[in-house]
DNA sequence: CAGTGGTCTAGACCACGCC
DNA sequence: GCGTGGTCTAGACCACTGG
């Protein structure tokens, strides 16, 4: 069942990416929008709120809704999108190479105070981009939340079986973005002294950890980017 | 006039906080919030939106609203944070020396398309945390929007001074982080030859572009740490 | 001034978790 | 079953922008 107010978010969604509202245009009014989709207004401003979110426009009172630049993104907006789906998008030619697929205890150096050494599915995976290795990717998924991990699913998008096929609700993440020495393995594969290491912890809906990810990169090849709201309260 | 919807979510703020509501707890339930404050539940909805937003709770189907851990986060929580509060919020002993202060059109790297070069402001400064040479900050400040910088403020948090005295209503911004070779100013600042390198494109309430900024860190001592909700639509 | 978004209300029904 | 959050409604008044 999806509800009026995502609806109409795809359908506005739609209708920006084909152009039918162009960035710096204003969208209809919430009243009009009221009208075009037989909704009451609060459904609406719902429903504008998500594309608030997605950074796609800007409310601005008195005036209305404003259609944002959308190419101004390379990289997706705050990175919880997978590898895959990142390809997708940016009609990338790349390739996935499993390296390795264990059972291992999550790492201690992830834990933070109440957190200990879990069971866990160790995956590693390389990336090559057009040819080159571009991006080494290790990850600890809980047992607790998935048990076993096809080595199938491992080479292509493990979030997409994630959510589809386990149902699984993946909802937030926090990630962390520094410049080390890459670590001798990775030295190795990418053929480089330093990495951009990106560190995450991903949660489920129902706020149990599930994920802890840790991808070195090559530093030439990196890009990081980030839709950011100003927070006030 | 602070709206009820406001005042709640920075009275559940101040509690979790104060550690009346600690991580792992629930909120009372949206009923009970109701009493509590007097008002309509959609209204006690909104307020607990913000804090969603601010990444403080995940909101449970069936269970209820679960403050999240804050102590993760040295940096803070999807960066628009200017550079004085993070000190305020982690204690360092920082110090802003400003380098240059002058009028300078703004860069055409950072434009895209429909964006050509404006008058500014540019100012560039060191910023020294615990007596090391840690970041090189370069903005360009539109005139169109602030025709005219004190040097004091410089010296001080800009935020501050555009948002308190000049009442600017910062909104949004993109922000794209790279690992690149120091231009060599820089690297005789911060006594490096590679470092990371954050670009952001700061926007206003109305849309307005307002601010591009250039900002080098010392690699070895930076660290960019993102909160991000996973965007399904 | 008319039109925009921002806030708020007092209901209602549904979907889900937990006991 | 009970309590939780998720969705939705049909009003209302306010604050701001624009011409």
């Amino acid at each position: 069942m999806e509800s009026k107010q995502r609806l109409i978010a795809k359908d506005l969604l739609a209708k920006i990416k084909s152009g039918q509202y162009r960035p710096g245009d204003l969208l209809p009014g919430e009243v009009q929008l009221t009208e075009l989709y037989g909704t009451s207004r609060e459904t609406v401003r719902k429903a504008l709120r998500h594309l608030v979110d997605l950074g796609l426009i800007q409310k601005v009172r008195g005036r209305g809704s404003v259609v944002l630049n959308l190419d101004r993104y390379k990289f997706p907006i705050s990175g919880l999108t997978s590898f895959k789906e990142l390809n997708a998008s940016q009609g990338l030619n790349a390739e996935t190479k499993v390296l390795v697929l264990e059972e291992r205890p999550s790492p201690e150096y992830f834990m933070t105070a109440e957190l200990t050494s879990e069971p866990a599915t160790f995956i590693r995976r390389l990336r090559i981009i057009n040819g080159e290795p571009d991006v080494v990717d290790e990850d600890f998924i809980l047992k607790s939340v998935v048990p076993e991990i096809p080595l199938g699913e491992a080479a292509n998008s493990l979030y997409r079986y994630f959510e589809d096929d386990l149902g699984l609700d993946i909802s937030y993440a926090t990630k962390l973005v520094t410049f080390e020495k890459a670590p001798q393995h990775v030295a190795k594969l990418l053929q480089v002294a330093s990495v951009a290491v990106v560190r995450s912890m991903v949660y489920l809906q129902d706020t149990r950890l599930f994920q802890l990810t840790t991808s070195y990169h090559r530093p030439d090849k990196f890009e990081f980017s980030d839709f950011a709201r100003r927070q006030k309260l």
